[in-house]
DNA sequence: TTTCCACAGGAAGGTACGGTCT
DNA sequence: AGACCGTACCTTCCTGTGGAAA
């Protein structure tokens, strides 16, 4: 067994708090257009009346969600001060479908714990019942936060954005003021939405840019300085952070996050400086967890379609098309206690896995072939195939995988 | 120019499941 | 107990697309 030996830093962190997605700066850099237009549009608020619905957008770790944090807790406090009550509702979509079930859980979280709603089961109709007569036994003004709302399925989406911002209107609220905060990081979503939805949902519409460079570093020094004792970080560092997360997408987590790995590198291996090296090296290692981190959320048979692809790949066939990743994920499927979907379920795998980033899809054809789409793995290979190992296990090896290492580690009898 | 081929993907509907309501 | 509800996951059917062949 290896000894087991803790070391305490002494050079990198002063506290490590400060890199934390959870911590909440006092002071936002670089969104002092965004923080203006968010207060002019809850000015109505302070003054008792009926309050905006807004729209929040721009990609995400833009700084949407800690702006609306900050803004309405200084809403909070100050609305106080004139004598007005201001309660914040705020769900977090991700991971949600449908209106429906965001409604259950603004219900409860306004319910105490041994009353909590079911989360199935219940009519449409009762369940919108059911908030509002809530939301009216709170009373004064409301302003129900909903995050990530590009998460729920385009198809559910209509529901408590038509009812909510309706409710007053409609007779189903006395008490309450209610304004809805959207917040989506999906630029397309308000397109998606029904027209009279969209015009009372986006009432106010506040655009995030997304950070650039010298933004991202400005925000990374803010928390650097914090987080690390001095010289714990080479001259070079924070900018290569920003600059690798600018290329990214403008990020601010992704930022902080990558500057955290790489401070986590650095401290594991005693190193007196995080540096550029480690940087890189962290970037790599949080790419490969994300990469197995969505395998391992996948069903079963998008398992073995992803098996199809990476035993093509193996193969050296890098670019299948769709219907040889059918053919091979029928043979593969075969062997497994799952029944094998059909070719059009398939191409919709096929399509998941391109919008979560495991591949790449392509349209390809012409010739004697006509229109096709072809697929490329987007992580090494080797990953993939240890990612998806238990899949290998249960549909056997396939014999273009044989001399992967992969397999001499499954314990095959 | 028309027809054919091979594929992509939208629409609608089926089924099983876990839940509530009466 | 049985009607009913929302949802996940899937199939079936169908239309659209663009180049090749007739």
């Amino acid at each position: 067994m290896a000894e087991i030996n803790f070391t305490v830093d002494t050079s990198i962190y002063d506290d490590r708090e400060y890199l934390r997605d959870s911590y909440q700066p006092e002071e936002i850099v670089g969104r002092d257009e965004e923080l203006e237009d968010y207060q002019n549009a809850l000015l109505p608020v302070v003054n008792g009346e009926e309050p905006n619905n807004i729209f929040l957008y721009g990609k995400t770790g833009v700084g949407k969600t800690v702006c609306t944090e900050l803004v309405l807790n200084e809403l909070q406090q100050q609305s106080s001060d004139y004598g007005i009550g201001v309660t914040v509702l705020s769900i977090n979509c991700d991971g949600l479908s449908s209106s429906y079930q965001v409604a259950i859980r603004l219900i409860n979280q306004i319910r105490p714990m041994d009353e909590q709603m079911a989360e199935t089961g219940h009519t449409a109709w009762k369940v919108y019942e059911t908030l509002f007569e809530e939301l009216d036994s709170i009373g004064g003004t409301i302003l129900v936060v909903l995050d990530e709302i590009d998460s729920l399925d385009d198809d559910h989406l209509d529901g408590i954005f038509y009812q909510l911002p309706r409710a007053r209107s409609n007779g189903y609220l006395d008490n309450a003021k209610v304004g809805v905060i959207g917040i989506s990081s999906d630029l397309t979503l308000k397109d998606s939405l029904a027209p009279d939805v969209r015009s009372t949902l986006c009432e106010k519409e506040i655009e995030f840019d997304s950070y650039d460079a010298s933004e991202l570093t400005e925000v990374l020094e803010q928390r650097a300085e914090k987080a690390f004792y001095d010289d714990a970080l080479q001259d070079r560092v924070i900018n290569l952070c920003a600059a690798l997360a600018a290329k990214d997408g403008g990020d601010a987590r992704r930022a902080i996050g990558l500057l955290r790995e790489a401070g986590d590198l650095a401290r594991q291996e005693n190193a007196d400086q995080v540096t550029e090296d480690h940087v890189e090296r962290a970037r790599e290692k949080i790419k490969k967890n994300m990469v197995l981190a969505s395998i391992q959320n996948l069903q079963e048979n998008e398992k073995i379609t992803l098996y199809a692809l990476a035993s093509l790949t193996y193969e050296g066939v890098e670019t299948p098309r769709s219907t040889k990743v059918y053919e091979r994920y029928e043979a593969l499927a075969e062997n497994s206690p799952h029944e094998p979907v059909t070719v059009r379920r398939l191409r919709d795998y096929l399509k998941d896995f391109d919008s979560m980033n495991l591949t790449e899809r392509n349209d390809a054809g012409g010739g004697t072939e006509g229109n096709y789409q072809i697929h490329e793995l987007n992580s090494d290979v080797d990953e993939v195939l240890s990612a998806i190992k238990d899949t290998i296990e249960m549909c056997g090896v396939h014999p273009s995988i044989k001399n992967h290492e992969v397999v001499d580690d499954l314990d095959l009898a």
